[in-house]
RNA sequence: GAGCGCGUAGCUCAGAUGGUAGAGCACCUGACUUUUAAUCAGGUGGUCCUGGGUUCGAGUCCCAGCGCGCUCACCA
């Protein structure tokens, strides 16, 4: 079963197996014993949605491998965090801005936490980060770039760098502008004096004594310092191409926007006679007008919004699919990821083993997708929310047990899931986007008769009972019908639209609802009463 | 300037290995309800950006062009 499996995956056009089969190449060219996946984090902040999107992504591609290998060879996922960077700006996001500002430049490990949870910024962005992935379950191994430094873990590699000064400086040169060539250097030194990570120019360096010598910004003195155990660290693409070769990455793949970066590094990658990893160019988010969404210009969804409206299986199947296609990240978007992840779910099961190698639920769910029996779409549930007026998950779920009769929290769980997201929608976008219309006179009367009716009414009417008496009341002006088409029975004038209009209107702050007989044996008749008197007092 | 992506119904988008163009929404009709849908059954709607090429056959593969968008070139 397993090598048929392993077959197919030889030949699924998947994406993930065409990445993973790149490694499989890699791995016969030059054979080892483990395979190593590698993502990197910023020192800039919090985890976001492309962090979980760059994770989730890799995790696929590794999930393929595996089954490509039969599983033989290990792999492993490093967790990368940049946090020996220097901290160029006070984030606008945090506490205790003024006391930061007086470590700019440092390494955000030596930079004190603003929260004043964890020894140092870098340290509290660090165990954000894990807690952040951990929610998600995913399986990987965390490295932290001042830890890997000062423990001496790079040093091998940063003397090679060193060895290879020069190959460095030509492959970056060219690359850069001119007043920017005059001061730049691979290597950072950590000043021994003030803690900052300096940008100076180089104006030594010796291979066999492992050092550079640089002239300091503040005193003009010439200080030689050796590049290993944390005293230099590398600027960004020499950083990246070092961090491959020290840490033999197979495979990392990085946005778009580094495409320039990935180029560079993997030049001097190779320069220090290393290979660079295979790579994957996955394309950015855009906002809904198609604009790159950034953490500061804080437009297109963060990830705890996509979660607050919808299952993290969902933002999984938005990452799964198409990775190299420009997609935008907003709010419409959701509805359709949960459903089509439903449907993926079904389809499974009647799927062959091939079809189900194609299958976004296979990659999400590492080839173990659960069987969900999901009777109601999270379109329709949102429709019904809204329609409904369900302010909690009680009434809703009144609703949907009138609308499939059997179906409970205790028999679809999942669906009650569903449930609290519509919820969730229905508070944060239904009910501020309300406009009660205010009731004239006569609709103010014929409002209060039909309050003190519902009130006659024993607590468990029928919907047609109820049904029956918003007729009755509704039979008057103005409500009567004038078209002459509508006719009781027995013979009663007929009510016109115009009396439900009204209702929805002002009571619900909609211009359709459900049939209203139907609604208040739901939604309760005293709840009725009180939302009619809610709406005559806030008329009055 | 360099790189990447996109162009399919009114809108948002699917269309593995080439084989009679699809979905959701919207719209229309009907059913159900003494009038209100969130239900159900149907329906209208497309030069698949353009022009070549390969092929028995191209939305799909190749080339060229047009249009749109994004990213990079300071830092990470």
């Amino acid at each position: 079963m397993a090598s048929n499996l392993r077959e197919i995956a030889e030949h699924s056009s998947a994406w993930p197996f065409e990445e993973a089969r790149k490694i499989v190449a890699r791995l016969n060219k030059r054979p080892k014993d483990e395979i190593i996946f590698a993502t990197g984090y910023g020192p800039s902040g919090l985890p976001h949605i492309g962090t979980f999107g760059e994770v989730a992504r890799t995790t696929m591609v590794r999930h393929a491998f595996r089954v490509l290998t039969g599983d033989k060879v290990k792999t492993r996922l490093i967790a990368f965090s940049d946090d020996m960077d220097g901290l160029r700006k006070v984030p606008d996001n945090i506490p205790n801005k003024d006391m930061v500002a007086e470590h700019l430049g440092k390494p955000l490990t030596k930079v004190p936490d603003p929260f004043g949870t964890h020894p140092s910024f870098g340290e509290h962005n660090n165990a954000r980060l894990r807690a952040f992935l951990d929610v998600f379950g995913f399986e990987y191994e965390f490295l932290s770039a001042t830890a890997c430094y000062t423990a001496g873990r790079f040093d091998e590699t940063l003397l090679r760098v060193l060895a290879h000064f020069d190959a460095v400086m030509g492959i970056m040169l060219p690359s850069l502008r001119e007043e920017r060539a005059q001061t730049y250097s691979p290597f950072l030194p950590i000043s021994e004096r003030t803690g900052v990570v300096l940008q100076v120019p180089v104006i030594a360096h010796d291979g066999k004594a492992g050092t550079i010598t640089y002239e300091d910004p503040d005193t003009g003195e010439t200080v030689t310092t050796p590049v290993t155990g944390g005293r230099c660290k590398l600027q960004w693409k020499p950083d990246w191409a070092m961090r491959w070769v020290a840490l033999g990455i197979d495979y990392e793949m990085a946005g778009k926007d580094l495409i320039d970066s990935v180029k560079l590094s993997g030049e001097i990658c190779r320069a220090i006679g290393g290979r660079p990893p295979e790579g994957f160019n996955y394309e950015l988010f855009l906002d809904e007008k198609g604009q790159k969404i950034s953490k500061s210009k804080g437009n297109g969804l963060t990830i705890d919004e996509w979660l607050r409206y919808a299952s993290p299986e969902s933002l999984s199947l938005f990452m799964y699919r198409e990775p190299k296609a420009a997609k935008r990240l907003y709010f419409d978007v959701i509805p359709r990821h949960v459903d089509e992840y439903h449907q993926y779910l079904d389809a499974y099961q009647r799927q062959d083993d091939r079809q189900r190698l194609s299958n976004p639920v296979w990659h999400i769910h590492s080839g173990h997708p659960p069987k969900i029996d999901m009777p109601i779409t999270f379109a329709m549930l949102l429709a019904l929310v809204s329609s409904s007026n369900a302010e909690n998950a009680e009434t809703l779920w009144g609703f949907i047990g009138r609308y499939r009769p059997g179906v409970t929290p205790q028999t679809h769980p999942k669906l009650n899931e569903l449930v609290d997201y519509a919820i969730h929608y229905f508070r944060d976008f239904v009910l501020p986007a309300k406009t009660y219309r205010e009731p004239g006179e006569q609709e103010r009367a014929a409002l209060s008769d039909l309050r003190d009716a519902l009130s006659q009414l024993p607590s468990d009417a029928s919907a047609g009972d109820i049904q029956d008496v918003v007729y009755e009341v509704g039979r008057r002006e103005p409500f009567l019908d004038k078209t002459g088409k509508i006719k009781t029975r027995d013979g009663k004038p007929g009510v016109s639209l115009e009396w439900f209009n009204m209702l929805y209107q002002v009571l619900l702050g909609q211009e359709k609802g459900p049939r209203f007989g139907s609604f208040v044996a739901v939604y309760g008749l005293k709840n009725t009463i009180e939302m009619i008197d809610g709406a005559l007092a806030r008329s009055a």
